[in-house]
DNA sequence: CGATTTTGACCTGCGC
DNA sequence: GCGCAGGTCAAAATCG
């Protein structure tokens, strides 16, 4: 669910297909002509094997068009090998016709063939051949091992693909069922025993309001993907209603509903609000730039940039001016606003010329040294990698918001108890109740939203900052003020959190509206942290900690103390975990870290390991578990640090101060990879370390601008 | 010199 | 209708 538009920008790459596939074609054709049989072989299989990977990816971005295609590679694949290793290769003349069959597009075999049947093949060179066939072997296996990958892939696309039209076709239904009201309205038994069968209409007959099947549907998958056994009927309410994260689904059928668009269901934020916007589908930013919009054509504004009026408030100590976030910002304005001493700047996405995303960054007036940063919109193009993360976090929230609207449908809950939650180990609340206007507030009813302007919803990445969802915290700290907001929070963190993190199975009793028995939200959770690594290390993290959570949640009395206690074990005992998570953060750090050359610094609570200049090797090598160490939740995201504390001391905020005197303090990035426990949070985070070449690292050249 | 930031003016929505 | 506040624009200033 999270970091759909960051996947899409990764995988559905415009530049990306064409250049490799573009750059492998001249490369195949180039090394056909070299006289190194090897060295051919070896290009070829390169090429091909990049072939092979392009076209595979071509078929995700297809839309699982070429997903056959896909599998037959993939099998065409298999047997090819088998038969190699069915044929012992009696010559080496034979082992090159195989692995020419086997490697080589047909083009180029045309080319190579005559070659082959001149030569005369000496001792030395048969070695060397026996080598090309082992490394060519090697890169075979390589390309089995991606073209699984890639089916894994598309097999969960396909899953998807699968759960939307079943929600299609529910949707459907279930208006063919409102045109027949009487049928509808006065047998309800019908409905109950309806052909989509005593879940779904339980489901029905539990709805808040909502439509069901898209919820139940985006259940059934997570529960598919936990490989977790179907639950039981009696389960559904809390399950129905823990579908809230399913928010894709909902925004979709709102969509639907309002008849908007037919877009398929996004993420979004835009898409969302313009969903929550119905008829106002038109309008893309605030009102002004609207109008100008509007004035130079809106069909086509409204076709490109959905409207953006969801909002997601990223709230982070940071001291440096702004939080790195990994996209290119320009500032376009700025604005003292009331009851803030601090002024708050605007500023646009520069990635791309069209980019309708924005952000707001402002100091909190209660602690200088957090800094709210507000994006609203979603970008239109490729994000840089180290730009993914905080996108699909907004990304995230966002869809939260709009699934929080969407399943509270007819609900009666006071705005405190749908104001706040957890997602992905974050916590979501309204910062300010003074000025809740501005904040997330949950219309309760599709149809008669109370919808603000801007409904934003709050990440509170404070680090060291309670884990605040729970209702009760939120109503208190209504009562609280200013800066004993966060000791109110941690005050009340223990009562009751229904938090999305996998700690927090104490929804069930607390909370019961809120995100169910925590193990898919866990799974939620820690999903955004397998993504980003090898799918066969996330599958593995996956299956360690669902079986964990399986094996313990059962045999415990508490199920929050269950869940941590799986996690503690999976993370402590088990030596696969660990090395999953250990390339999972490795790959974190380098794929995502973006910024070079400093050090890095993992933190499990408040156990450091790693160091400057620690590269993946060496966090592998330091990576130690620290035994207070009791959820590990897989949210990312990137944050700028300074070791000078200097709260105010940024650009916009004071007029002296030039950017070259902010960015020089800037150490480059910091990842946080949360999340906390109850009741004390233990933040697993990385830190850049203000290493010699952090004011020259791409990170810090950027920072100017974000 | 181009890119970016600053900053005052302007526009719009909202509450009274 | 008026004033306020939020948001944006665009010319000037600044930076690299």
């Amino acid at each position: 669910m999270t970091g759909r538009g960051v996947v899409g920008a990764n995988i559905v790459d415009p530049k990306m297909g064409p250049c490799d596939s573009c750059y492998d074609k001249g490369e195949t054709w180039k090394l056909s002509r070299t006289s190194s049989r090897a060295g051919k072989k070896r290009g070829k299989s390169k090429s091909s094997m990049a072939m092979e990977k392009v076209s595979a990816r071509a078929g995700i971005c297809d839309g699982l068009v070429l997903e056959e295609a896909c599998h037959n590679k993939v099998e065409d694949g298999r047997h090819k090998l088998k038969e190699i290793d069915s044929s012992k290769l009696s010559s080496p003349q034979q082992h090159r016709s195989s692995l020419k069959a086997d490697l080589e597009p047909t083009k180029c075999e045309i080319e190579i063939l005559p070659i082959e049947s001149n030569q005369v093949v000496s001792p030395s060179k048969e070695t060397e051949q026996v080598d090309g066939l082992q490394l060519a072997r090697a890169e075979m296996g390589e390309v089995r091992e991606e073209n699984e990958r890639l089916k894994m892939l598309l097999e969960r696309i396909m899953t998807d693909y699968k759960t939307l039209q079943m929600q299609f076709l529910h949707m459907v239904k279930q208006d063919h069922q409102k045109q027949q009201p009487a049928a509808a309205a006065n047998s309800p038994a019908i409905a109950a025993t309806s052909a989509q069968g005593p879940e779904e209409s339980s489901l029905v007959s539990l709805s808040l309001g909502l439509d069901s099947g898209s919820s139940s549907s985006g259940k059934y998958e997570k529960e598919k993907e936990n490989h977790l056994p179907a639950p039981r009927n009696e389960d559904y309410p809390h399950e129905r209603l823990a579908l809230s994260l399913d928010c894709k689904f909902d925004a979709a059928n709102m969509s639907g509903i309002s008849g908007v668009s037919n877009l398929p269901s996004s993420t979004s934020p835009e898409l969302s609000s313009e969903n929550h916007k119905g008829e106002e589908s038109g309008e893309i930013w605030p009102p002004s730039k609207a109008h100008k919009t509007s004035r130079s054509g809106d069909d086509q504004v409204s076709q490109r940039n959905p409207p953006k009026k969801t909002r997601v408030c990223v709230r982070a100590r940071c001291d440096a001016p702004t939080m790195n976030d990994g996209c290119q910002w320009r500032k376009y304005g700025q604005k003292t606003a009331k009851g803030n001493p601090c002024p708050r700047a605007y500023y646009r996405c520069t990635v791309a010329a069209s980019c309708p995303v924005r952000k707001q960054i402002q100091r909190c007036a209660d602690d200088m040294s957090i800094l709210l940063t507000t994006y609203e919109g979603t970008h239109n193009h490729p994000l840089p990698v180290s730009a993914t993360a905080m996108a699909s976090t907004t990304s995230a929230a966002a869809s939260m918001l709009l699934s929080g609207s969407s399943t509270s449908g007819s609900g009666h809950h006071p705005p405190e108890v749908a104001s706040t939650a957890n997602l992905q180990g974050l916590n979501f609340y309204h910062p300010d109740p003074s000025r809740s206007k501005q904040f997330y507030q949950l219309p309760y009813s599709l149809p008669v939203m109370s919808s603000p302007s801007n409904p934003t919803i709050t990440l509170d990445l404070t680090s060291g900052a309670p884990v605040m969802s729970s209702t009760s915290s939120y109503a208190h700290n209504q009562l609280s003020s200013g800066a004993n907001y966060y000791n109110s929070m941690a005050r009340y963190n223990n009562s009751s959190t229904p938090s999305l993190n996998f700690t927090s199975s104490e929804t069930i009793a607390s909370q019961p509206t809120a995100w169910g028995n925590g193990l898919p939200s866990f799974t939620a959770a820690h999903h955004e942290l397998f993504n980003k690594s090898n799918p066969q290390e996330s599958q593995l993290l996956h299956h360690q900690l669902s079986h964990s959570q399986k094996t313990n949640f059962s045999n415990t009395n508490n199920p929050q103390e269950s869940s941590i206690a799986a996690a503690t074990k999976a993370i402590t005992t088990d030596p696969n975990f660990q090395s999953a998570l250990v390339a999972a953060l490795k790959s974190i750090i380098n794929g995502g870290g973006g910024g070079g050359g400093s050090g890095t610094v993992l933190t499990l609570g408040n156990y450091l390991v790693g160091g400057a200049g620690a590269g993946g090797d060496a966090l592998e090598q330091k990576l130690r578990w620290n035994e207070g160490l009791t959820t590990s939740t897989g949210f990312l995201f990137g944050q700028k640090m300074a070791p000078q504390v200097n709260a105010c001391g940024s650009s916009y905020l004071n007029k002296s101060s030039t950017p070259n005197s902010t960015s020089s303090h800037h150490q480059p990035a910091s990842l946080m990879l949360l999340q906390s426990s109850n009741p004390i949070p233990l933040p697993i985070s990385f830190h850049k370390q203000n290493g010699a070449n952090a004011a020259t690292s791409p990170v810090d050249n950027g920072d100017r601008n974000s």
